[in-house]
DNA sequence: GCAAAGCAAGAGCACTGCTCTCGAATGCGT
DNA sequence: ACGCATTCGAGAGCAGTGCTCTTGCTTTGC
């Protein structure tokens, strides 16, 4: 792709960021629901039917914002654990939770767009899966460069699960042992259900806010997982 | 309340429950997203001005079946978990997680209902609290009531999180020592993280189908509580 | 038996996503 | 430098939504 391009594609992709960029403000302050294509048309002066112009649907549109937000959030995670480079393998899971908890209550509806509820009947086209595999890929990234000490056998892995965690350690992390690999996705599962209990509202009245709980909770991981 | 009602009460109750029914009914098929007052009252022959008189507005009619469906859920995770008298708590402990997983499974957009985003700006009235209760306590119960296997100590509490978990434990489970407490929490958003990351098809691709991650996950957090 | 309360229905408002059509602006090949 | 095809913005319009208000009718309680 040439950086020279004509007047038009650049007035288009930068329409189109215009576009994401406003309907993202929606977004951020009313939620996934309330965001309305009329309205975005309408804040940055143009007509709605122009819109479809750039986006086909109200649903491509989300599917954007979607991928931005995995991105987004991947990106705070890896330079979260990448950040110290003397750090060791638990310093940089501490801080690798950390920094997706505080990204996610800085931005709870991006949050809830892309690990609550699908919003359309459920439309994760494969763009979607590798920036929404960042996040977890980092997270695992500290546990692959980490001396792991030995952790207690849990229980025998059942049915078909050995080979479900071959066949993801083959390209994600084949020297990982099954065992650890389940945990650390199930740390993953951990992490992103606790962020969203607690932006959710189901801890409220316990262990609400949640601060010292996910702390905890990270350190609970690590344990499990021998960092 | 008198068993004798005026017609005119029978007939309201009797057409809130079937607003109610038609309303899941619609819930079920195409989720919360799509659940529309006017389709209800179509299918029911009415007016969809007439629906106001039952219920007041959209939201509090998905609130209803939220606390409908907390209660169905808190059910059916009762009655696993006592339906066997002579059980083990660990056999107790797994018919409690399956029968949650079973009943998510039949009911995906129930269960993204009350545990994927929340759908009104956010509404959880008390009323809700009490029915989304049941099922943490459901298998809260089967921990209280187990003979609990030393656990190695984990992570100190840090912060608040002693003070918290006490103010839990004071009217859930006083007898329960604070760190078991709190990976009880963590068995609940384990289990419910894991059913909303199969259900919206986070795991695709790589523990999906989840049946036996599942099966493992419900062992290993029986372990980690010393079940 | 009658006033009061509860009720259903219709019209209507302000929205929504989306489609189609039509003139204007623009880019490309000649 | 011109002409044509593509691209674009705007407007009108469709079918649908949640919700309100008014207008009559039915049931209830005194």
């Amino acid at each position: 792709m040439p950086a020279i391009r004509t007047a038009r594609e650049r007035a288009r992709e930068e329409l189109t960021r215009e576009i994401k960029q406003e309907a993202r403000r929606q977004l951020a302050s009313a939620g996934a629901q309330q965001l309305s294509l009329r309205a975005v048309a309408r804040e940055l002066g143009m007509a709605s039917s122009a819109l479809y112009r750039y986006f086909a649907s109200r649903d491509e549109l989300l599917t954007a914002l979607i991928i931005d937000a995995y991105t987004e959030l991947g990106e705070a995670a890896e330079h979260a654990v990448t950040a110290e480079p003397g750090a060791s393998a638990r310093e940089r899971w501490r801080a690798g939770w950390q920094a997706t908890r505080d990204w996610a209550r800085a931005n709870p509806h991006e949050f809830a767009l892309i690990y609550g509820t699908p919003v359309p009947g459920y439309a994760a086209p494969e763009t979607t899966v590798e920036a929404a595999a960042r996040l977890p890929l980092a997270l695992l990234g500290v546990v692959r460069a980490a001396p792991l000490r030995p952790t207690p056998a849990g229980p025998t892995l059942p049915g078909a699960l050995p080979e479900q965690l071959a066949n993801l350690a083959a390209f994600a992390a084949p020297e990982l042992p099954a065992p650890t690999l389940a945990r650390a996705v199930s740390a993953w599962i951990q992490l992103i259900g606790l962020i969203g209990f607690e932006l959710h509202g189901h801890l409220v009245g316990s262990l609400d806010p949640a601060t010292d709980f996910f702390a905890w909770t990270a350190e609970e991981t690590a344990d499990s997982l021998g960092l």
